[in-house]
DNA sequence: AAATAAGGCTAAATCCTTTTAGCTTTTAAT
DNA sequence: ATTAAAAGCTAAAAGGATTTAGCCTTATTT
């Protein structure tokens, strides 16, 4: 590694004191003059000299570190994870990422190991609801922005797409053009992309003059083999083909497909299918599926602009609600 | 944040020192009676200490932390990445996330930044070539594991697909059904994915007896774009429709794709369509396109393995070929 | 001429752990 | 009764930066 605040003190014939005053530009405050903090700051410059970030780290309290956990890295989060750091990296932050694969208990130990491991903050795509998430804030003294799922209250940081006016377009769209006989097939039930797509959906309905019936709403989890079940209830549930059918995660879609492959070959000439989540190997099916394409760039800027604002600018707590964006093919 | 050594001590009635040697398994070694032994341990258990992971890097010069630098985070780095993770996790090791968006200066940036922020190692998604990378090790002096992407030379660590072998399988199958027209829409030239996916196209139509004609290889870059473009130039420059393309990256079918859809939708009629990276959406185009799978999760075990080898275990460097899996639809 | 102010710098404490060298007390050996 | 060995523990240094309180010298004021 580089040289030591002491060493380069030894070169420049001063105390370490003068040299870290110096190059923290504190030089007026503490009346360095000009002619000792020339000499320095060219010592400094000649040996590259880089502060020691781990002794920094220690002694301000401060890591310039901020821990993401999200579920996967899959396509949406892995473009939420690559601008978040691209951001965090412009403001001297650095990203540790961790996977919890939708498992609660994993978030919990991530959350808690990333938190000794002293980040700074959390950027967090969490399966808690609103207690356990209390129980966390008190016990975590770091700043918590939510991503991509959040937890109603009024002093919770959040940025998420916004996933009930999305899917709430994408159905009247549908609705419009004459179906009446939709089917939704959810995620994981209790998390607010769940709750929120299917408030937009059943909102959908009830504004187009749709009936909605319980029996057509399905929310296993947000897995491929989810939505190859879903799929298979609906088809093999009812003797009536479905005129359309609403997955509400790409992954979903998936095990739509691969169901469909299987043994329903002829779905598509029956049955609408609409979801949300873009994919740009979308543009290539046969037929056309429409669907809402979150803003992942947004959302990932959004979220650490509110860390940073937390973290440097005093500010406090914001939500944000990013639009997507419908993709009628 | 919690307790801290000397705090502990306090309360066991004893010095920081013991309070440490206790916990760190040395009480036998230093002759810690089993009674303050199991007085401290808890105690330490009552307040659930953990030691201060920023004094512990200072005082031991080792973060356990990895940085892992690649081009970007979509489905291929994004799958090896939540590997990597995951490995690491289990052995105490925390991941720092950095992408370069196969820029070759902020490959320098990153591992610089990383370098002096006190990673202990770093697996890299390289853009550097042999002196390039000299250079660098000489530099830094700690452990690197290249990954995806290799330089040839006998200390280097790397774990790559076999991207010639698999490449050489794959458009093998397309001649022996036949094919003898067949062009190559390549990536950044001097990558090894792209030197050994060009050697194994070569390699196959030679050892099938097809001629191979350097107007058939274009290699222009990884990105969508580049895709699109090469396939408009295959398919503007030549009279005759190809009788099949090789597109070496699944970034580049998704160009080729583009562009047949808005300029030549008749595309498949006439010609195979063959891609190095799958995707499960592949399932649901017509045609079938075959595809080599690369076995990411395998990739990533293995070069957080050698890392881990290296940093903890004194081995040296190692290199691993991964198979890749042929998808015939 | 004495008191005050300004200029220019630094010693030492602090953040928290780990580790080396060694101190004190008790037990065993000669 | 010495000496040597063993048992049980700790003071202090080290790692590298930041920051507080303050020292010494020179210039200015009264």
């Amino acid at each position: 590694m580089s040289l030591s605040l002491e060493e380069l003190a030894l070169k420049a014939d001063v105390s370490k004191t003068t040299v870290s005053l110096v190059l923290n530009g504190k030089s007026s405050i503490y009346r360095i003059s000009k002619e000792t903090e020339n000499r320095i700051l060219k010592i400094a410059k000649e040996h590259n000299y880089k502060p020691n970030s781990i002794a920094r780290a220690l002694r301000l309290n401060k890591s310039l570190t901020i821990g993401l956990i999200i579920p996967y890295l899959n396509r949406h989060f892995g473009r939420v994870a690559e601008v978040i750091e691209q951001n965090a990296r412009e403001l001297g932050y650095q990203i540790i990422i961790a996977v919890t694969q939708d498992c609660l208990n994993t978030e919990h130990d991530l959350i808690e190991n990333l938190y000794e491991r002293n980040v700074d903050g959390l950027i967090l795509a969490t399966m808690m609801n609103r207690d356990q998430f209390n129980d966390l804030s008190s016990k975590i003294k770091i700043p918590i922005v939510l991503v991509d799922r959040r937890i109603d209250g009024d002093d919770i940081a959040w940025v998420v797409s916004d996933d009930e006016q999305g899917t709430y377009e994408l159905v009247s769209v549908m609705c419009q053009e004459g179906v009446k006989d939709i089917y939704f097939v959810g995620g994981i039930e209790k998390l607010s992309t769940s709750i929120d797509r299917l408030n937009g959906f059943k909102k959908a309905l009830l504004d187009q003059g749709v009936e909605c019936n319980q029996s057509k709403i399905q929310q296993i989890g947000y897995a491929v083999a989810d939505g190859y079940e879903m799929t298979k209830n609906i088809i093999e549930r009812f003797s009536k083909t479905p005129e359309a059918i609403f997955t509400s995660a790409i992954t979903l879609l998936e095990g739509l497909l691969q169901y469909a492959k299987e043994h329903k070959p002829d779905l598509f000439s029956h049955t609408r299918v609409i979801t949300y989540d873009d994919h740009p190997m979308l543009d290539y099916l046969q037929p056309p599926i429409f669907s809402v394409r979150q803003n992942a760039e947004e959302i990932a800027k959004k979220s650490f602009e509110i860390m940073h604002g937390i973290l440097e600018k005093n500010r406090s707590f914001a939500q944000e609600l990013i639009k997507p964006e419908l993709i009628l093919r």
